[in-house]
DNA sequence: ATTTTATATATGATATATCATTATTCAAGT
DNA sequence: ACTTGAATAATGATATATCATATATAAAAT
């Protein structure tokens, strides 16, 4: 039996445009109120209708995503409030992880998420802000990884799914207020992690979420939309 | 221009069959294991396939049915492990729901709470444990719900689906062993949520889930499969 | 009787066609 | 110039047809 065989991606249609959707949904390439017609995007991608419709309403179901009916579907306006409420529900379920983390992280993932945070900090010292802000989503959906909960893990990647383009719009929108790599507790997680301290890397993480969100509040101030 | 007209129900086929589905789901209708097959549940429901699938689809991203490539839908089975991730999961949501609902909760939802509890314990003593376990179910959904934040009752809601139908098969498997009843603590959470105890309504929330699930803890440690 | 193989069936995946509703455009009327 | 209304286009919703793959059944071989 020959071996070493290299798998055959029997991953269907739909997940393919999921995956990419979703990965254009957080790394900022649709602005908030943006239309996602599914018949454009098939054409795109070179589909048919059905599986770009069918990975659009997964990403509607997960609130990644807008459809009123009889109207196109669209990149979700966060607002204050929104956001908040997002905050809150990320303060509990990504303590839940940081807390989980350490009690079961593994060196190999603790030097990962070393690396992650310092090429966060070299991509805002040269101002590549698509790139830190992309970096630091990687901490967070890593350090969940960590925790070794797979469903905590689809949680906290939907909760991040839902502030993700105005997070992308907030550094187009204003780039110097960009306090990613200046206030963060990711230092701060680090250490919790290493000494093993569930109690210290669940209030470093809450730290964190609650700066992160410093400098978009901020913004949703100054936007009376 | 005449008031009061009455709306009209302009809900698409897709949230019908995902609503009945749902409540089949969590009133106990399918055993863990069960199939799904999409063009059975079609006829059955007098509608096409693509209403249905869509349906189906959306379950299965959030973890209520399980999918495999060239596989019929399931109905997931539950083993400890998951069962324990998904209480500590719920551990923490329903935590920040019974902390923030008492904060906000009204007469209304309060009184709303109390005759759920009342239900409940009602069909526990005439020995509808179906009906228990729904209204137990319902006690924690609109608790939730007094907790004023929508995505965090998507997450609770989703969470509750996934452990339905291992729920409902215990109360089939050992009805005697039926401890909802008896061992909850709904009136300290009530009590917690007059107070406007937002500490008190936590811990007794987390002791309810622990003791709640206590029972299916037994029925997995006692069924090796 | 058991195992193997071939056929038929069931099932999800994908593409396409058609419908209903909304948004847009543009011309006509004021 | 502005408003109104009709025509057109855009868009999601639904139904149906076809395909590929897995399962179940039946037949054949041992």
């Amino acid at each position: 039996m020959a071996t070493n065989l290299s798998k055959i991606s029997r991953e269907n249609l739909t997940s393919k445009v999921f995956q990419q959707i979703k990965e254009a949904i957080m790394s900022g390439r649709f602005q908030p109120g943006e239309r996602l017609p599914i018949r454009s995007l098939a054409t795109k991608m070179g589909t048919s209708i059905t599986p770009v419709r069918e990975a659009l309403l997964k990403l509607v179901s997960f609130g990644a995503l807008e459809m009123k009916p009889a109207h196109p579907i669209t990149i979700p306006i966060l607002n204050k409030e929104g956001y908040l409420e997002n905050r809150t529900i990320r303060l509990a379920n990504e303590g839940l992880a940081a807390a989980e983390a350490a009690k079961k992280i593994k060196k190999r993932q603790l030097n990962r998420l070393v690396k992650i945070n310092d090429d966060m900090f070299k991509a805002a010292r040269e101002k590549r802000f698509a790139d830190a802000i992309a970096h630091n989503y990687s901490f967070h959906i890593e350090l969940c990884r960590a925790a070794a909960m797979p469903a905590l893990l689809e949680i906290v990647e939907i909760l991040w799914l839902k502030i993700g383009p105005s997070l992308n719009m907030l550094h187009v929108a204003t780039p110097n207020s960009l306090t990613i790599a200046k206030t963060n507790f990711h230092r701060e997680i680090l250490q919790a992690l290493e000494k093993r301290d569930s109690e210290a890397a669940k209030t470093a993480m809450e730290q964190d979420l609650i700066q992160g969100g410093a400098a978009l509040l901020d913004y949703f101030d100054n936007q009376p939309s």
